[in-house]
Order: structure tokens, then sequence, then C-alpha cells
DNA sequence: GCGCTCTTTCGAAGCGCTTCGACGATGCGC
DNA sequence: GCGCATCGTCGAAGCGCTTCGAAAGAGCGC
């Protein structure tokens, strides 16, 4: 409980001299410093957090807001708020963790008292409430993952259209014909979502560029049913199925096929892209491009940083490149054809 | 953004008033608060965080050390942290997390500086590095689990003796007569950890109790091989087995066992209990009675507020009554034999 | 009506730090 | 050798709050 006073008197020099030779914002003799640091480690000198808080206005405390819904796959989160810590401790920064119903009103606490410098904004919704909020508030906040309006606010997300295109190319390369999309409900784009008609409008672009046949369908409730059946009139060759959608019409996927008698891998290859949630303890998991905990939460802590230090805080959405995670659910077709031309 | 200042000088009173009026530390005329608190309503005041914490020489922040090993359970873990959150957010706490290699020299920075009132350590290791140094340390400390030497900690952790009595009784009530116990390897007892033997005790004890003819062994390396062995040897009819031990035995029973075309349940049941991982997510799970999240962070952070404001340091263990949890890996044996002279 | 107590409010002193302005000392050019 | 800029250090203000002691006012008994 050392006080910057005593090591002041120890080291024989004022309070402001200490203060100075340790945040080296002024310069101080060699000789100084070093006998104020030799001193200060000493007595184990470590300025009090509260003191520095206030004379310096600000906490280097960053506020993580992670309303853990009852849907919220508590693994994927756990990794999400791990790395945060992490990459925020790193950079010098301590965090304060929201969780639940404080995840909202915390954050305008955290905000108000001044307690955060900064806020990471965890597990996003469509209609996010902290997204309103966030633009109120004094405090630079970054987001990871979309909410459905944007405007004015910092935010981190996979790159949409970039996944789009690769669960294309994959069913493609491994030889599919026939592929389907399986988009967001139509309330979702209708509310001003934007990144389910991105990915969609990635997804026909880049099926057509490759030459294969696709189609889209919306889903109507909260399964997969009707949204599979379309497909099937549209394209009854259909040997593979992309999911950017929902986690609760993902779920009822594999019975569906299964109750048409297809069977995920073996008749129908699968793909959940630009999800936020995860498959891998599905029944049937499927290949999965989601979010990147470690890459999402370093680029989010990057920009809070540069908002809290630098006062950029500009609105942008920074879009993070897909990582594909195979869980064997996309099987080889027939040999993708020849190209013309090319020496067999 | 507005100070105490201006709430005072909105109302027409002095600082300290203003003050009194809000904590209710000294007794206000009722107009006067109500004018004062109608005030600091409407102008949105909450007093500046860091500033309280100077004056107050408090922070009402506990830090949570959660060091994520390779082999946490993302899950399990997540749920401690989430629900010590919540419990410390309901005693007017918040909570600032600090993980991987920052658990421990977080600990002694966050008590340093004084930007914790208090520490709740989780995830608790046998030797934990985190024991010798929260005895060191002014700051309040409570371990939810317990590491070897518990000397002058306080602590929260399921109760052994319990734990073992009850999975006796459940064996015994479902039929079973030759039961054995996988106790921890044998280094682990001669390190001076307590719980295992506890455990053992109780386990013994109460088989005898029972009437049924019990085993006990202590795995030599990472696997329930020899342990097994040894059981069958000294108990050729083994119905149940009891795994108090460390998940990388625990998660070889079911492949030896089988090996020796005995099938959890079907042939032998099995019950972890007493146990820090979950078996919900082995190939074949096992009852389990394990710490009880909720429960054991609400005891925590109860002891840690007495701790920090009614200064009651007084080092202790609470143990807290087994949950258990039926996955299905008991099976009923025989009916249990009529008790003599029961009508039948 | 005087002195007493009790209640309500105020002023001021910190809490430990950062930071600004200033001051003495030193070194330089002329 | 004098003035000027530069460097290293100091003192003091102030961050916004809590809390102590005291002052002012009200109510009471005699």
């Amino acid at each position: 409980m050392a006080t910057i006073a005593d090591v002041a008197q120890a080291a024989g020099v004022s309070i402001s001299t200490v203060s100075y030779a340790l945040s080296g914002k002024r310069s101080i003799t060699a000789t100084t410093r070093d006998r104020v640091l030799a001193i200060a480690e000493e007595l184990g000198y470590l300025p009090h957090a509260s003191a520095r808080m206030l004379a310096a206005n600000r906490s280097n405390i960053i506020a993580v807001s992670e309303p853990v819904h009852p849907d919220t796959d508590d693994s994927a989160h756990m990794a999400f708020a791990m790395e945060t810590t992490k990459v925020a401790r790193a950079a010098g920064y301590d965090t304060l963790l929201l969780v639940h119903d404080d995840a909202l009103a915390g954050m305008r606490r955290s905000a108000a008292t001044q307690l955060a410098d900064g806020i990471i904004v965890l597990d996003v919704d469509e209609d996010d409430a902290r997204a309103p909020l966030a633009r109120t508030l004094a405090c630079p906040t970054v987001f990871v993952g979309l909410p459905a309006d944007t405007s004015g606010l910092v935010c981190v997300d996979l790159d949409f259209e970039a996944a789009a295109r690769e669960a294309v190319d994959r069913l493609v390369d491994a030889g599919h014909t026939q592929i389907g999309l399986i988009s967001h409900r139509h309330e979702t784009l209708d509310r001003g979502s934007n990144f389910p008609l991105r990915f969609l409008r990635a997804f026909v672009a880049h099926a057509q560029a490759r030459g294969v046949d696709a189609a889209v369908t919306h889903p109507q409730g909260h399964t997969a049913e009707g949204s599979i059946r379309r497909l099937l009139e549209r394209l009854p060759g259909l040997d593979g199925i992309v999911l950017n959608t929902t986690a609760d019409v993902a779920a009822t996927v594999t019975p569906v096929l299964a109750a048409r008698g297809l069977e995920v891998a073996r008749d129908v290859s699968v793909i959940a892209a630009g999800v936020s949630f995860s498959t891998a303890r599905f029944a049937v998991p499927f290949d999965t491009m989601p979010l990147d905990a470690r890459a999402s939460c370093t680029a989010a802590v990057d920009l809070l940083v540069a908002a809290i230090d630098g006062g950029d805080r500009t609105p942008r959405i920074v879009l993070l490149p897909p990582t594909y995670i195979d869980l064997g659910s996309v099987a080889s077709r027939a040999p993708a054809p020849e190209p013309l031309g090319q020496v067999s």
C-alpha cells in the first residue's frame, strides 16, 4: 500500500518527479529516474487504481456486454469473452463483464459513471436494443456482429459475400450441380437487415458464375420444411444446401430431409455459412463458416482502442474473411466435369 | 456527465447534503431529500465511479480469476463466471474478468492497486499457485473448489462425504451388491489433498453400513485400466463403480469396460461424484454429482461480501450438498432384497 | 426567556494521482 | 560576462466524491 508520496520521500524527490519518472511524460535525468524506479520496485509501489482513474480521467477498463440468451452457445460465447479479455489485457485494459439483463443496463451504467473507457458488445441480435443505446452513449462502443441497423456504429463481422462464394465453391468443387440456399425469413430482410441480402446476392451471382443451378428460399415459421419442399420443386436433383439462416431452422434440416428419405452428405451436402450458432452439437453436424472468436475480438479491441486513444470513432463495418470448419457434411459427388479442352 | 455539484446547485443545497440524501448515511428532511432525488433523476446524475472509489476507498468491483486450462470444460466454467457475475451484481458489485496467465498476475495487480474489493477464484487446482498468493494479499479472497492446502483460506466446495454416501445409496437402492471406488492417484493423496480421503472414507464406511461389498483403488497413470482390473479381482461380481477421480481416468472407463465385454448400465453402473468435470459429453455419459455453479457462486459471493463489508475473513470451508444428475448410467439390478420381517 | 438537546445542513479536508505553469540551474552565443 | 533558451525539478491545483466536525435552527423544560 505504498503511495507515490512514499516513493517520492524515499527517493528524496517531489511527487510530480516520481509521476513523470514512471510515466515518462516528461524528461527526467537518467540517474534520478533510475533511483525512482528502483525505489518504486523495492517498495512494491503500484499506483492506486481509482486515484489514477480520477486524475487521468480514464479507467483502462473495457466493459464486455454479453447477454447469455437461453439459446446462446455457451462454449462459443465463452470463447468470445475470453478472447476479448486476453486481447484487451495485452492492450493494457481490464475487462468488466456485463451479463444477462445487466448487459444493457450495465452499458448505460458503466458509460455514465465513466467506469469503462469503452464497450465491446457481443452476441449481437438483429434488433439489438444495445444498438440504439450505443448511439446515445458518449462511450466508444464496438459491436461484434451486426444488428439490423448499423448506422452510426462500429461493427466487426464476417465477410458474408466471401462466405457465400466459398460455400458455392466448396459444393461445386465437390461435384454438386443443383444447389439451394435457405436464407433468412422475409421478415428479417424486410426489417432492414442487410447481411442476409448481401449473402443471398453473392450466392446467386457466384452460382451463376460457376455454372450450376441455384435456387433460394426463405423459411416461413421456424422450420426448414417448406423451404426444402420448394427447393426440391425447383431443383429435383438438389444435391447441396447452403444455410444462411437462424439456428431453429437449421436444426430442423436433417429431420426434414430424413422424412423424404434423404440423408445429409450421402444424398445432400449441407453447409452453414455466416451463422452465429455452432452446428457441432447437432445430431448431424454441418460444415460451417462462423465468426472466428480470436480474429473478431482482436479486430474489435483494436478498433475500440483506436477510438479511445486516437479518438477515431468513425462508424464503419469491418468484414473478416470466413474460416471453413469441415465437419463432414459435404461429400464428393460424381467427379466434376472436365473443363472443355483440358487434357485429362 | 452531471456532477454532484450540478445537482447541489440545482437543488439549492450543498454538495454534502446531496451526498447524504443519495446515500442515506445521515438523516435529511424528507422534503429536501425528495427534491434532491428528483433533480438527480432529472439530470440523469450518476456518481463518477473513480471519484467515488477514491473517496470511499472501495471500488464495488470483484475480480474473478479464471485460468481457462486447455482441459477446462468451457461450458461449465462459463456457467461459473456468469453466475458469479449475476450474483455479484445483485449484491452491487461489478466483476472484472482475469483469465489465462493473468489469472494469477491479475489477482496481484487488482489487489495491489485496490482495483478490486475482493477476489473470487474459480477453476481451482490441487496445487494452485493462487492459494499461496491469496494468503499474502490484503484483499479478501474466496475459492470455489479446494486446493490441496486450504489453511488460511475461505473455500466453497461440494460436500464430498455427502456425495459419497449418496453414490453408495443410489447403487445399493438400485440393487447393486459389489461396488468399487476409483479414487484419485496416490500422489494426489500424498500431496496433502484432503477431499479424496474424505470421499474415500465416507464411501467405505457407508458401503459397510449398507451391507454391500466394497473395494477401493487408486489409478496409476492416466487410465482406469489397472483400477478396473484390480476391482474385478477383488469383486468378481462388480456391478457398480463410483468415480471420484480425474477427467482423464474417467474418460477411459467405458472403453476399458468394453474391452472386457462389459457395458455401462447393462453390466456395471457408474456414478461420477465430487468431480469438477462434466460427463455429459462422454460417449456414454455418467450420472454425476458435480459442483453446482449457481449454489457455489452464490455461497462464494456471500462469503466474499461478508468479508468485504463485515470484515469477517475467518478461514473456513463451506460444503454444499451434492446435486444428483441422472444421465442413465445406473440401471436397476435384481430387486433389492426385502428387508426381513417386512410385509410384502 | 434562557440554556439545553436534538435535528438538519453546510464547509472543508482529504482520498492518491496527473498535469500545468513556474522556477532555478545550466549551457550557449555574442 | 550577460541574456536567452533549455533542461530538470518542484509546488499546487484539481479530478468528483465521502465524511467529519461544526454551525444554525428548532423544540423543550424550568
